[in-house]
DNA sequence: CTGTCAGTTCATTAGAAATTGAACGCGCGG
DNA sequence: CCGCGCGTTCAATTTCTAATGAACTGACAG
């Protein structure tokens, strides 16, 4: 059991974790969070937090949030391994459930959001005294509110695709 | 002419910048892309640089490398305006058009890296001298290859569907 | 040719975001 | 009840990105 867990990672796996790691930032997110899916992804074996820490050579702060995150994501999975006291993780590799996952946690609460700073928009356009700008304005919102239609049409298309 | 370009922003005008400028981060885009193309998005007359300076208060700097960005997307057409010897811009208000640009000047680059980043890690799982561990490294290696091969198929269908 | 003005570039600075690490909470075994 | 070890939290720190602003280019008018 020499090299079963090397504390430092194989080339392979170094490759795997830095395409995640940059991979991720397209996605606005953290390195870390994409190097902790990475090596969860090409490890046949369940990590625990501990051998994230080693082999990824960060903090055990990072791992913690970063798998908390991975976690409401629906991205991993806790499974049991061999110390009883440690929570074991596996990657969900199934892209349905990641890119889901991300519409879900971090796409749909924007979308919300959104909704309501354009209903407080059109309160600010009945304002405007001048027609021509109250005008203008309400065509814009409109044009807002059709894009927010679309994108409400989008998502949930996207991962039908996604699901086969 | 009093008010016709008050070097301030109304609160439709504030409302409207601050929406884009939040949006554009869930892109991973710098806030000031996003008040830029914001402040174009409502304002009925085409802009000329000076007047984005003056108006968000954002450097002369910021200002051209947003407007450059913004034009490499197709999001912002040059058009005539007063002054011949300024140019001026006015904001393309299609979506497919954003999200056309962002698709081919931000997504389609990382895509074709990633296809030679795996291309690179065939070669690694190639070496491996352990026949089991090969297996689980080809296995993830295909399923890697097989996301690319979705993302690629859905880029086109969102792209399609905000057609109309 | 010269001065002016619109726009770009890029080294520096400011600011935001991620990472760290020490302190803490909790559960379990002795 | 105490001590130990896993995991979380959060203030302090580091790292990295975006914004700034001075120097520059190029076009044009006089």
């Amino acid at each position: 059991m020499s090299d079963d867990k090397p504390n430092s990672l194989v080339e392979i796996e170094r490759q795997v974790v830095c395409l995640f790691a940059d991979g991720v930032r397209v996605a606005g997110l953290p390195k870390s969070v994409g190097e902790i899916y990475g090596l969860l992804f090409v490890s046949a074996e369940p990590l625990a937090m501990d051998d994230l820490v080693v082999r990824l050579k960060i903090s055990k702060g990072s791992v913690s949030q970063g798998l908390k995150f991975l976690r409401t994501l629906g991205a991993i999975r806790e499974v049991e391994g061999p110390d009883v006291r440690r929570t074991y993780y596996e990657a969900d590799i199934e892209l349905k459930k990641l890119v889901g996952g991300f519409i879900r946690e971090q796409m749909r609460p924007h979308m919300e959001s959104g909704k309501d700073r354009l209903k407080s928009l059109e309160v600010e356009v009945a304002k405007e005294e001048d027609a021509a700008k109250q005008a203008f304005y309400d065509e814009r919102v409109k044009k807002l509110e059709r894009w927010l239609k679309q994108a409400k049409l989008v998502l949930p298309l996207i991962q039908r695709v996604l699901g086969e």
